[in-house]
RNA sequence: GCGAGCGUGGCGAAACUGGUAGACGCAAGGGACUUAAAAUCCCUCGACCUCGGUCAUGCGGGUUCGACCCCCGCCGCUCGCACCA
């Protein structure tokens, strides 16, 4: 017999695995011309501490990574830090620490803790954003897309914080307020560098179809964020003006003369329109009001409408007639009076529109307020008319009311529609998006500086290429509010590279999703000289699988599709998507606790107990009885945070490891329990004792057929639950089939030494270290890291006898054992031939009407 | 309002293409070992009853020999977008 089972210690063995590793350098990428893989999690923002949420992200990479690793392909795994932004300034204006220094020390302490979880990381790819050498290359490849035209600079809308003197991102206005500041905010036009993403609207959208390993839902995130609708833009020539605005001088644009543009997708019901609308800050609106202090007043009164959910939901359609009226695009006979109106947006479309009561229900809902007329035009189909009360008809039908169109389906006369507009040239057939362009300009120091300089004479002058980077001056004050590159004394002023006078060098910073919408090409050489090494790119991209939060659905990940494209079209990539993979996964939550008087408290600080079904906590600390609250993500705000570091010390990285995968599916969120993180050290437990106890000298020569079969059925299923992401199933196959091991007596023999050898390598991507350990326990010399993944035999993993079930009517009344395969014929007699199924017809006076032999699965007799 | 997803034991969940609902884990109850505890191991664990059944996958219908799974209609929750013309 082998001595007694020892007690795994994750505390000594963790660090002697994770040793081993690094001395071999087991996990830099290794490049052998095989079949390539690459895994990639969305790299942290260095915040201060890695926290449970990414230490699942980088766990499930680390599965895939460490399993594509087993299967034999060159796996690329690389970690970095995406590190410019907002909250290093802030710790900067709050402890007057510098940008740099507390972002780097970030880095090196969320570095060593990552180090911790034993991820089979390529650290000498590592960079962050905020590194010279990494955003030098940054700004080489913006010059390339301003010379293409994708980069360009106009007045843009801003929101304007007036104390801190800064813009801030729409995220960082609350109800209308500066986060910091506390200041209402203020629209504001600012020039600012803008990306032009919408020329690759369409692009973007088709690509989507390519995606086929993305979740739907993000795909259909982005298509609605991109918006294409598919439409015409009419001209309304003016028929009437105010006195004050007639006869305006040749030459200039003249509200008199020039006609009012307007998009619509539903031009079959032009004949219904009886009004049109202008957004309150549509020019026309605002030169009327120049006159017209009622109007005025109006334009004033919708600005200071809110914008909130709330808002939109309880404000009225409210309006007020400009007193111009316009003709009709198919009858100039017919006028429409110009209204403007609080629903209309400016952002969107022509920032105009003609109403048509009867067919879309906010026209209905103005028109019925301030008496317009309501003309229905479209009828369902099998009827005469249709009556509008108060719902627009919204449906499919027939034109009727509407001259030449009538009859035609609204699809018809759409397209007729617009035949006729073009042939008079009042309109055209137009698509039109709610993607805007892109602003990257950001009054900011902890950023990516713009390599652009402003001369009076030039204008807009390149920083040529042999000045690049652009680096961040290390000298400057936040004490007072603004961007402290434009208050730096010397930084700004330069010369003009063109023509040697004094200029000025821009001082906004790009934001910092233009970083991280190209790490994963610069990884694949991140110490090339160009931006990106396009022979490295071709070998590695696209990420075969990408791993983040669904937050980033719209917002990084489609950053990321329209820079790849663009440097593709510049020829610096050989990729159009670069993220072939997509899984987005769920957050850590953790149950919530509060005293009575309101107060969070830490789950560190908590006592539970349960009783017989009723739990109960109480506050460690002062034995005060604590509500238990709602399960929500971890938050510093509500304390229901768990540190990794502190799994780390109780349980080990492996038991941590596991239990974040194996209770919900990877896609869900996970609740962390103390309980759970306990039951995932058992079986490490478990599974040590299982190696433990085996003597590789033992030469049971008997052959456990059972055990061998218990084994392929593992090999399967498990190997089936990692490739399928989910890692849920693939562990509690896992928990069985050491059960299963366990149950099959016997300290050695070779069907138990196969069935080892499996189990050590399928635990390997989910508990590395213990794999390890139990790998050399084996005997093998080798790491569990470079061996094979296990195969399975189909002709061994399948049973040789088949319990089938035997229904009646869809009920289970009894079952019967048959060989695998069995002829359904012979199946069919003994299922007949039950006695539970005799014993039932008798009961019941019944008799067998039908035999369905579903073969190896079950038997299903209709009886009557 | 529009779009998408999800509703299964006390809890997290499983059931892959329609074929034995509840694998695996947590919690709970009982037992073994121990002077005792920890650890470990064994048993029970959807509900109800006459212990053979009956009812059970949010609710109501439908399709099917057979439905957690497909279809129709509700209810609830979550997420995204939102006066988008």
């Amino acid at each position: 017999m082998p001595a007694s089972p020892t007690r795994y210690d994750p505390k000594t063995i963790e660090p002697r695995q994770q040793a081993r590793w690094a001395d071999a350098n087991a996990f830099v990428t290794r490049d052998t011309g095989r079949q390539k893989y690459y895994v990639l999690e969305m790299f942290p923002y260095p915040s201060g501490n890695i926290h449970m949420g990414h230490a699942r992200n980088y766990v499930m990479g680390d599965v895939v990574a460490r399993h594509k690793r087993a299967m034999g392909f060159d796996v690329l795994h690389p970690m970095g830090w995406d590190a410019f932004g907002m909250p290093a300034e802030n710790a900067a204006m709050e402890r007057g620490i510098h940008p740099k220094g507390w972002t780097y020390d970030n880095i090196a302490t969320m570095r060593e803790q990552l180090k911790l979880l034993g991820l089979s990381l390529d650290w000498s790819r590592e960079f962050a954003t905020c590194d010279p050498e990494y955003y030098g290359k940054q700004q080489a490849w913006f010059l390339e897309l301003y010379r293409r035209g994708l980069v360009y600079r106009k007045d843009g809308v801003v929101n304007w914080d007036p104390v801190d003197n800064t813009v801030l991102a729409n995220e960082q206005v609350i109800d209308g307020r500066g986060w910091r500041s506390g200041a209402l905010v203020e629209k504001r036009k600012l020039n600012q560098w803008f990306l032009r993403i919408t020329d690759y609207a369409d692009d973007l959208i088709e690509g989507l179809s390519t995606l086929d390993r993305w979740p739907d839902k993000v795909r259909l995130m982005q298509e609605n964020w991109i918006g294409r609708s598919k439409g015409a833009t009419l001209w309304w020539d003016v028929a009437e003006v105010p006195a004050f605005l007639a006869n305006a001088p040749e030459g200039q644009p003249s509200h008199d003369r020039d006609p009012i543009e307007v998009y619509t997708t539903r031009p079959d019901t032009l004949f219904g329109a009886s009004f049109i609308a202008l957004a309150p800050d549509h020019k026309l609106t605002r030169t009327i009001a120049e006159h017209r202090p009622d109007v005025a007043d109006f334009v004033k009164a919708c600005a200071q409408t809110g914008t909130s959910e709330a808002d939109i939901e309880k404000a009225e359609k409210l309006g007020v007639d400009l007193g111009v009226r316009v003709r009709h695009p198919f009858d100039p006979e017919k006028t429409l009076p110009v209204w403007s109106a609080n629903f209309v947006l400016s952002t969107y479309g022509s920032g105009a529109i003609f109403g048509c009561p009867g067919h879309d229900q906010r026209d209905l809902d103005f028109a019925r307020k301030y008496a317009l007329p309501v003309l229905p035009v479209v009828r369902p189909d099998g009827t005469e008319t249709v009556e509008i009360a108060t719902e627009a008809y919204v449906g499919p039908g027939r034109i009727f009311n509407s001259d030449f169109l009538d009859g035609l389906s609204v699809e018809e006369a759409k397209a007729e529609a617009i035949r006729r507009l073009e042939a008079s040239g009042h309109g055209k057939g137009a698509t039109i998006y709610r993607l805007r362009d892109w602003g990257v300009s950001r009054q900011r120091y902890w950023g990516c500086p713009i390599p652009v300089i402003h001369c009076e004479a030039c204008g807009v002058v390149e920083v040529p290429a042999d000045q690049l980077p652009v680096v961040l001056p290390d000298d400057v004050t936040f004490d007072v509010p603004g961007n402290p590159l434009d208050r730096h004394p010397t930084w700004k002023h330069v010369q003009c590279p063109s023509c040697g006078a004094d200029a000025r060098r821009e001082t906004d910073t790009l934001d910092t999703f233009v970083d991280s919408s190209w790490y994963f090409a610069r990884f694949t050489d991140p110490t090339a000289a160009e931006p990106i090494n396009a022979e490295a790119a071709n070998r590695w991209l696209a990420v075969d699988q990408y791993i983040g939060g669904v937050e980033h659905a719209v917002l990084h990940l489609l950053y990321a599709r329209f820079i790849t494209r663009a440097l593709s079209d510049a020829g610096m990539l050989s990729v159009k998507e670069p993220f072939a993979g997509l899984f987005t996964q769920g957050m850590v939550v953790h149950e919530t606790y509060r005293r009575t008087d309101g107060a969070w408290v830490e789950p560190t600080d908590v006592d539970l107990s349960n009783d017989a079904g009723v739990r109960s906590a109480r506050q460690r600390s002062t034995g005060e009885t604590l509500i238990i609250g709602d399960i929500e993500k971890m938050s510093k705000s509500r304390k229901n945070v768990v540190a990794p570091a502190e799994i780390l010390e109780s349980h080990g990285v492996d038991a941590g490891r596991l239990f974040v995968l194996s209770d919900s599916p990877p896609e869900r969120d996970v609740q962390w329990t103390p309980g759970g993180v306990e039951g995932a050290s058992r079986f490490v437990q478990r599974v040590w004792a299982l190696f433990d106890g085996f003597d590789p000298d033992a030469s049971a020569s008997d052959q456990d057929a059972a055990l061998i079969r218990e084994t392929h059925k593992a090999i399967k299923a498990v190997s089936e639950g990692v490739e399928g992401f989910r890692f849920n199933s693939a562990i509690a196959k896992l928990y069985a089939f050491v059960a299963t091991v366990r149950d099959h007596d016997g300290a050695g023999g070779a069907a138990r030494r196969e069935a080892l050898s499996a189990l050590a390598r399928l635990i390997a991507p989910f508990t590395p270290h213990l794999a390890e350990e139990c790998w050399t326990r084996l005997g093998e010399t080798g790491m569990v890291l470079d061996a094979a993944w296990p195969t399975y035999d189909p002709a061994l993993a399948a049973d040789d006898d088949v319990v089938l079930p035997i229904q009646i009517n869809g009920k289970r009344r009894g079952e019967i054992t048959m060989p695998r395969g069995a002829d359904p014929k012979a199946v069919e007699a003994e299922a007949l031939a039950n006695p539970a199924v005799q014993a039932y017809l008798e009961a019941n006076g019944q008799s067998i009407r039908k035999v369905i032999v579903v073969p190896d699965r079950i038997v299903n007799l209709v009886a009557g």
